[in-house]
RNA sequence: CGGGGUAUAGCGCAGCCUGGUAGCGCGCCUGCUUUGGGAGCAGGAUGUCGGGAGUUCGAAUCUCUCUACCCCGACCA
């Protein structure tokens, strides 16, 4: 591609509502527009990048034997009433009606459609298994779309559901998506982690997500020291402190605490650290009243873990102040689990304490010295708390550490769940219905775009895995306006390095190189060839890769061998 | 959903307090010079100052209202 005919359109600024990296980069270098919230064009030179991301998912997708077939992004309300989604999905599920007052909905997922092809096109066990799957534009209205593509209401997903007669079969085919998943990554150049997960509201139960490991995730990590666990910080187990509890060795009394309501008050005025608190949260319960939940005060509220147990409303629902002052007479801050006529729920590492401070239910005052079986009953014990840097991995052995990532896969095992509900049957061997078992996959292709670009930039702009750079190659000719001789051989080279079947983009735009330097760099093309007079003398050309620090004089005669070398070197 | 903020040229921003009819940098166009790290000089184009209503002789500026966008929060306990 000449530069001079592709509509390279870069900003020396960024962008004021530009948060983070990749959103920046990809405003600066002209690769996206946004439309309005969480709605983004994508310009030719963006395009190029999703493309190829789009392209190795394919491949590896017909590698692994899944079948494309392409579904519509609008949706008819029947199907998602039949799955009892239409009443359960929130109002993330942009729902209108057409000309004659008929329900529809924008597809944030694909299970009510393909649930309905499945019924209807197979009918015999001898059909299984199978992997349909699409790349199609999808649409969650988002409460607050942000970061560009990393989070927009609308992005191109390729989802992919399979149907079997067995679990058996469904264990065949999750695995084989987990390393095809795996392969996906990898050539895609990222550093990523496939973690446990939860499986959240797509139901199921078995499930993985797949994260691209930056800083800038909006999702914790939890890894085992010794390298065989890993899950979202959603789902890591926290187990229970080893050992007794220490016995009791304080007196309870009461002390003054005017003034003083979250931890970190408590802990300064009294002069201890958290971890010798519990704090103690009113939520809804699932019938009728709140429900206390315990925790050491170091510790943060995992509320997927809270919103499985029996006792609790799922979704989770904080007390509100009233609520609050009629369970336990005193306001948030000065909440214990002593003496309350509620359900008490206590984390097990709150559980295990000693001579703790906790809240007295009565504003302004803590106790000091409880001890459960003492002070305070027998406590109902959970696992209700994130995992932290230095718990043990639930493994039993080796300590977790968190880390950031951005999730860019998915994979569940669904069951029955919509099969069931749509009555999705095919006859087995024994001409008998069942009902299929699924499994569904998903990779966030827009989102891919951004998190390759948070993984890898620096300052001077963005820096591609080879596999998806938009261009191989930038060649750059220097003061070629004025030199036949360096337009002459960049012409041919233009010509030939394409001939050799390489993505080049010749930079033939008269203007004076600073200007092409930081462009190629802003949009981060993998090499640099620059083709300049004195170099061309002793038969030479500059080569930097753009990852790399150092110029290299490159013979011209060599120049296709060592750039395929390049390449092939990833 | 709650709170805060912003809206002025394609982009980044000033002007608003104290009302007098809009400016800076980048980008864009023309010409000349320049050409190995975002050039210089000269000339030029581009604005319903987010929409509506009001106050006023006069509104980007003050008031009300609507809309859009951004940020923060949704764990004081």
């Amino acid at each position: 591609m000449r530069l001079s005919q592709f509509p390279l359109s870069t900003l020396k600024e960024t962008p004021a509502d530009a948060e983070i990296i990749s959103h920046q980069l990809m405003m600066r270098a002209g690769m996206l527009r946004k439309q309005a919230a969480g709605l983004y064009s994508w310009l030719p030179l963006g395009l190029r990048v999703l493309r190829k991301v789009e392209a190795i998912v394919r491949e590896e997708m017909n590698r692994a034997g899944a079948l494309e077939l392409l579904m519509p992004a609008v949706q008819p309300a029947e199907l998602w009433m039949e799955s009892g989604r239409w009443e359960q999905y929130g109002p993330e599920l942009l729902r209108f009606n057409d000309r004659h007052q008929r329900s529809f909905c924008l597809g944030p997922t694909h299970e009510e459609i393909i649930t309905d092809i499945a019924r209807r096109e197979i009918r015999s066990y001898k059909q299984l298994p199978v992997n349909y799957y699409q790349i199609q534009t999808k649409f969650r209205d988002e409460i607050r779309p942000r970061f560009g593509i990393m989070r927009s209401r609308e992005f191109i997903m390729k989802d992919a559901y399979s149907f079997h007669t067995s679990q058996a079969s469904l264990d065949e085919t999750y695995q084989l998506m987990y390393d095809t998943y795996s392969r996906i990554f990898t050539r895609l150049g990222l550093e990523f982690r496939p973690v446990h997960a939860d499986s959240g509201a797509i139901g199921g139960n078995v499930s993985h997500e797949f994260h691209v490991l930056a800083d800038s995730g909006e999702d914790a990590i939890a890894f085992s020291s010794d390298g065989e666990y890993a899950a979202n910080v959603e789902r890591a187990e926290a187990l229970a402190p080893a050992g007794e509890r220490p016995a009791a060795a304080a007196a309870k009394s009461t002390v003054e605490t005017p003034g003083q309501h979250s931890i970190d008050d408590i802990c300064s005025f009294l002069e201890i650290t958290p971890d010798r608190c519990v704090k103690t949260l009113l939520v809804a319960g699932a019938e009728t009243g709140v429900v206390a939940l315990v925790l050491r005060g170091d510790h943060e509220l995992n509320t997927v873990k809270a919103e499985k147990l029996p006792a609790v409303a799922a979704p989770l629902q904080f007390a509100t102040d009233e609520q609050i002052r009629t369970a336990a007479g005193c306001s948030a801050g000065s909440l214990g689990p002593a003496g309350l006529s509620i359900p008490v729920i206590v984390d097990h590492a709150a559980a295990h304490l000693s001579d703790f401070v906790c809240g007295a239910n009565e504003d302004g005052k803590h106790f000091s010295g409880m001890n459960w079986e003492r002070d305070l009953p027998a406590p109902e014990c959970a696992d209700l708390r994130n995992v932290i840097n230095g718990d043990t991995s639930p493994e039993g052995k080796g300590t977790l550490s968190i880390a950031r990532g951005i999730e860019v896969g998915h994979i569940f095992q669904l069951g029955t769940k919509y099969s069931e509900a749509m009555s999705a049957t095919v006859l087995d061997e024994q001409g008998k219905e069942i009902t299929m078992t699924m499994g569904c996959y998903g990779i966030g292709i827009t989102r891919i775009v951004a998190a390759a670009i948070e993984q890898n930039n620096d300052d001077k702009g963005m820096i591609w895995p080879a596999a998806i750079a938009p261009f191989q190659v930038a060649l750059l000719p220097m003061n070629m306006k004025k030199s036949h001789r360096v337009q002459e051989a960049t012409d041919r080279l233009y010509e030939d390095l394409q001939a050799a079947g390489m993505e080049v983009l010749l930079d033939d735009r008269l203007v004076r190189p600073g200007v092409m330097f930081s462009d190629m760099e802003l949009i981060g093309i993998p090499h640099r060839v620059v083709v300049g007079e004195k170099n061309l003398d002793q038969g030479m050309l500059e080569y930097k890769a753009r990852n790399g620090n150092d110029n290299q004089d490159i013979p011209l005669i060599d120049i296709i061998p060592f750039l395929k070398a390049q390449l092939a070197a990833g």
